[in-house]
RNA sequence: GGAGAAAUGGCAGAGCGGUUGAAUGCACCGGUCUUGAAAACCGGCAUACCGAGAGGUAUCGGGGGUUCGAAUCCCUCUUUCUCCGCCA
């Protein structure tokens, strides 16, 4: 949610920077800020009254505590059309607010300067590609062939027990998993991110908080019978930890990760792009989070892209990072880089990380603050990124690293996961 | 799952219908004293919104109600604690 004060003072840049995302944002804007003027204008009115209610009040108190029953009786007579004209105005109010929040709801995070105009995938910025890709002297095997063939994963057993998405990982399919996540944790906490295990279900107030409520409700699993949502990543039980909290002003920077299963409904995709690994109902994932004083908050998202970097190099993956588009950018970030890594089987680019700064657009919704030097409260930064989703990576490893006769593993995860031979 | 108790500022802990945004202590910040520190003493110390400011309004777990007036009474939800039952 973007900050109100930002729309008042700066509108028109507001609207600008978001002329990126392809689409023109001045209807939606006007409507934040004639919501607000009146709902200032109604607040105003209401504190008036409320005021002198108040004092009535006091008065009658005054009256009674001196025995003059009958000059407090008469004040009383007074209360009433005060009382009345306080509860229209106070329901008025109330409407007014929700309006507003939900008018502030329509909006998207402004993209920062160095994001470009565009409307889709086509229009992202490749800000650097590593080596050469990996070629064959033999036709590659897509990784769901190899995973079958070398009996690691098992997409048909996993329809049988739950539906299709939410596949088996068997033998040394399964051993992989493990030692690629302990792996990522490992070299995320050597980066200073301190581990949690956090919990796979979140309230409706944390979907709130890191918004992937109300916009997002749908993709999320929702339990009815408690009113609990599966988590989507990490960042939603991580990022929620600060939700309402002012930090001081020391605390910085604060670097949190954790792995957990990550649950999507994916409602609404279909065809190619879900065979195999490359979409999941249920996928693995080691999430990084940061929490950044403003001043800090670009510094901290470029040690996060060099740190998914410096993962792919030791994955021996050729990967390439995409700064997204305006269009291409999620809702809620104001700049998105985005690693692909190159499928050699598949003949195509698969997503593995995204990691994004938020500036102030969660932590808004969050009341996430810190105190500042001048003793006042004000919004911190929020950053987040995958580092790493596995699916994808197990897929671009089998993939890519697939011999006449086998698969040769990187020589990072060997110790992780016990073997350098599939 | 059943029965009871509780939820107040950073923490501890009073208040239980009227000038209480809230005693007191601790913590914290500033000052006096001191060569320095400690101690002592003095002062300050919640958050948000509206307002140029003066000031106003809201908030004592959340929501609703009673009342001229609620931290205080009632209803409801949530959470915590104790006991019983069940269970990894």
């Amino acid at each position: 949610m973007l900050e109100i004060t930002r729309l008042r003072n700066d509108k028109d840049e507001v609207i600008e920077q978001l002329r990126k995302r392809g689409v023109d944002f001045t209807k939606e804007v006007a409507l934040v800020l004639s919501v607000d003027a009146q709902w200032r204008a109604a607040k105003t009115e209401l504190e008036t009254i409320q005021a002198e209610s108040n004092g009535l009040s006091k008065e009658i108190g005054k009256l009674f505590q001196a025995g003059d029953t009958a000059a407090a009786n008469a004040a009383k007579e007074k209360t009433a059309a005060l009382k009345s004209q306080e509860q229209t105005l106070k329901s008025q109010v109330n409407q007014l607010e929700q309006e507003l929040r939900e008018a502030l709801y329509q909006i998207p995070n402004v993209p920062v300067a160095e994001v470009k105009e565009g409307k889709s995938e086509a229009d992202n910025e490749t800000v650097f590609e590593a080596g050469p890709k990996r070629t064959f002297s033999f036709t590659p095997k897509a990784h769901w062939d190899l995973a079958q063939q070398y009996d690691l994963i098992d997409f048909e057993l996993g329809v049988k027990v739950t539906g299709a998405g939410f596949p088996f990982y068997k033998g040394k399919g399964a051993k992989l998993q493990r030692g690629l996540i302990n792996f990522f944790l490992d070299e995320a906490e050597k980066a200073g991110y301190q581990e949690h295990i956090a919990p796979l279900v979140v309230n409706e107030a944390s979907g709130y908080g890191t918004g992937q409520l109300p916009d997002k409700e749908g993709q999320m699993y929702h339990i009815g019978a408690d009113d609990l949502y599966l988590i989507p990543t990490a960042e939603v039980p991580l990022t929620n930890i600060y939700r309402d909290v002012i930090l001081p002003n020391e605390s910085f920077s604060i670097r949190l990760c954790g792995y957990t299963p990550c649950f999507r409904r994916e409602a609404g995709s279909y065809g190619k792009d879900v065979r195999g690994l490359n979409r999941l109902h249920q996928f693995d994932k080691v999430e990084i989070v940061r929490i950044e004083h403003p001043n800090n908050a670009k510094a901290a998202l470029d040690e996060m892209v060099a740190h998914v970097k410096q993962l792919l190099e030791k994955l021996q993956l050729q990967y390439r990072i995409l700064r997204l588009c305006g269009g291409d950018t999620g809702f809620a970030s104001a700049i998105t880089y985005d690693f692909e890594v190159y499928s050699a089987a598949q003949e195509k680019w698969l997503e593995v990380s995204s990691v994004s700064l938020f500036e102030t657009f969660q932590s808004n919704r969050l009341m996430l603050r810190y105190r500042g030097e001048d003793k006042k409260t004000h919004l911190c930064h929020t950053l987040n990124g995958s580092a790493l989703a596995l699916p994808r990576i197990v897929a671009a490893l089998l993939e890519n690293h697939q011999t006449e006769n086998g698969i040769t593993l990187p020589e990072a995860i060997v110790p992780y996961v016990g073997f350098a031979e599939i």
